[in-house]
DNA sequence: GTCTATATCAAGATAGAC
DNA sequence: GTCTATCTTGATATAGAC
């Protein structure tokens, strides 16, 4: 079954969202499928493995999504808020983001995981960034800075949403148009 | 020692902003202090008295603060501003914030720990919002939704900071002004 | 009031049977 | 490819000695 390869990452990519790298276990991804921890361990030895495994999926799930972004001709405004609703439906249903739980639990991650999700944060970041930039003529703006907060406000937001069981996206929404309009 | 009790809630508060909620043991307590774990359990019976303790005390903390920032007589943009700086730096000294932590945790949380921390949220969140009101008169803006905004994008960014080992605040700093500005 | 000792459980991981 | 069985470690927690 090398489906169940598959399976796994995805469950295990759900369960950091939720409860975080160093507290899912391979217990409830064995219980999940009804199989024991042992052979988990045989598809992904060690946990390390099942985490790079999570973040070269997302890595992949990324560049796709910038190179769509990028071949798409839509207007540069009406890109950036496709961009939006992508972000708050993505968010609807994963809770959180994997690289904002990733980023909570950083300091306890092996090295190797630290790096690849320094690589995907940076590329999250700079696609944002080309996005803005398309829209925005002005050369005196700092398009980056601007990619950086909406990325932060939208990852603050889906915090304050778990915690407060409440809808704030409406609200960041509100700041954002604030933050880029002319 | 009821000093003990004290520096026990210190170094869980830090513990778990570094790692978690869940993450952080009664272990590594007590071999900082070079005790028994026991002796922890002496001073917190349980895990989640502990964790309250820590909540208490950041409530209080807040109360505090607000309270000082009501009285303060200085123009309500210089208070907002006294405030990013307090922000800041409270955040270059503790990695991330309490609140950011353990909304990453939230669905491991004990109910009592969830309860509590909602208000506490809410505390920040009125605090915000309450000097963002003081210095803005058009009664069309949301300076709730900007609240929101601001806070939200302060918690992601000391996250992107712990991930790339890189001060964002200065971009977000950026965007924040550039959301306040008439 | 603080300790030792211990119980209990679940974690990550490995060896080897089928 | 999946299993059983087992090891080791570290977690929360309790009982009871001093």
């Amino acid at each position: 079954m090398e489906n169940r390869k598959t399976q796994i990452i995805e469950l295990a990519s759900s369960l950091i969202r939720k409860k975080g790298y160093s507290t899912f276990s391979y217990e409830e991804i064995s219980k999940h499928f009804s199989v024991t921890k042992a052979s988990i361990h045989y598809h992904f030895e060690k946990k390390e493995d099942l985490g790079l495994a999570v973040l070269d999926r997302l890595y992949q799930a990324l560049l796709n999504y910038r190179s769509v972004l990028q071949q798409s001709s839509k207007p540069a405004e009406e890109k950036l808020y496709d961009c939006f609703i992508d972000l708050t439906r993505h968010f609807e249903k994963n809770d959180i983001s994997l690289t904002t739980s990733l980023k909570a639990d950083y300091c306890m991650l092996p090295e190797s995981m630290k790096q690849k999700l320094q690589e995907i944060v940076e590329l999250e970041l700079s696609t944002i960034d080309e996005i803005v930039a398309e829209g925005i003529d002005d050369p005196a703006v700092n398009t980056r800075a601007l990619a950086i907060t909406i990325l932060s406000t939208f990852e603050g937001a889906l915090q304050y949403n778990r915690a407060m069981q409440k809808d704030f996206i409406p609200d960041i929404m509100y700041g954002i148009n604030r933050l880029l309009r002319r």
